[in-house]
RNA sequence: GGCCAGGUAGCUCAGUUGGUAGAGCAGGGGACUGAAAAUCCCCGUGUCGGCGGUUCAAUUCCGUCCCUGGCCA
């Protein structure tokens, strides 16, 4: 598994590290699973992945809904389907689809879709739904809107609440993996950041949101619904002059990068985790990843 | 050179009728079980431009110097 922040360069290394091993590479990252969201989410270029493997990669539609469980059953897939030649590489920045995949989500019981639809259609106005969750589910710790509709979704659909689902319904096939968490001084991050924003706008990022939205996707679909499209799509909407494009990109990426790091520094805990300093380059970066792996032996 | 307006947090500024100061933004820390690039929670000490003076006490009043902007020469 190798975490960390976006531009952190966890694409390059595992580049470098695919140029030494036959290893396929599973993709745990949120917005790369979209079709057509291409260069806002640095998504690895079509010759990249003609060069090496890679999966979790354009799985679905930008208007579609697709979840970390999801994600979770159909890695745990082309794991088990991986020929023994190829070395499976988890990489990714969002730390919920890593966990899914390696700890196990609890057995959710299936929801009925349309209940479940117009549950959420109606929880999205709802006032005081932090409170319902508290009250339906004492277990509920926080966080706010979307986390509360879900708390209210499973309480009222199951007839449980999902703090009792956690620890009643453990899923098991849990992995052991060991994980490289890359990451780098903040003022390093900041300036990657604004550099890879820069080349995104010159590789056309604001066309590609301008021919989704053409295609029909709904500005505000799941897939836009992140660091960088909405600034683009607030932009194409006249709300956001060209000036202040970049900057606002960066900004959010910024605070996207801070909250990664806080989860991969805290909730990784209990598992083997190497840190590395990513401001190295991407090739000594590999190296050193080599030689733990052989230490290791797995 | 003269006159005027400023110099307070990284930035933009507020404020203290004299008792060593607080907003927005930026930034930082944290939470996280099927929407997670999402959704939320918490965090404000800084020679109040420098040096003198008055005062029990000065960021505040006085003097002077420096800096910035404007107007006049």
């Amino acid at each position: 598994m190798i975490v960390g922040p976006t531009a952190v360069g966890k694409t390059a290394v595992v580049l470098a590290l695919a140029a030494r091993w036959p290893v396929t590479v599973i993709s745990a990252d949120s917005r790369q699973i979209y079709r057509g969201l291409d260069v806002g989410t640095a998504k690895p270029t079509a010759k990249e992945r003609r060069e090496v493997p890679h999966l979790g990669v354009d799985l679905v539609e930008p208007g579609e809904r697709y979840s970390a469980g999801r994600f979770a059953a159909e890695a745990a897939g082309w794991l088990s389907d991986l020929a023994p030649s190829r070395q499976p590489v988890v990489v990714g920045g969002t730390g919920f689809y890593v966990r899914a995949l390696t700890d196990g989500l609890f057995r959710e019981p299936p929801l009925p879709a349309e209940r479940r639809e117009r549950l959420r259609g109606w929880s999205r106005g709802a006032e005081g739904l932090a409170r319902w969750a508290a009250r339906l589910d004492p277990g509920y710790s926080g966080g706010g809107r979307q986390r509360a509709a879900r708390y209210v979704e499973v309480a009222l659909l199951t007839g449980r609440p999902l703090s009792w689902w956690q620890v009643k319904a453990k899923a098991e096939g849990v992995m052991r993996p060991w994980y490289v968490r890359l990451t780098a001084p903040r003022a390093v991050l900041s300036q990657r950041i604004e550099e890879r924003v820069e080349r995104m706008l010159d590789a056309g990022f604001v066309a590609e949101v301008r021919r989704l939205l053409d295609r029909g996707v709904a500005p505000d679909a799941a897939g836009l619904d992140g660091v960088g499209y909405r600034e683009v799509v607030r932009h194409l909407a006249g709300e956001l002059p060209e000036q202040e494009l970049a900057e606002a990109i960066a900004r959010s990426t910024r605070r996207y990068a801070k909250r990664q790091e806080t989860w991969f520094r805290h909730q990784l805990a209990g598992h083997p985790v190497v840190t590395l300093d990513a401001t190295d380059a991407p090739d000594v970066l590999a190296r050193e990843i080599m030689q733990l792996w052989e230490e290791r032996g797995d």
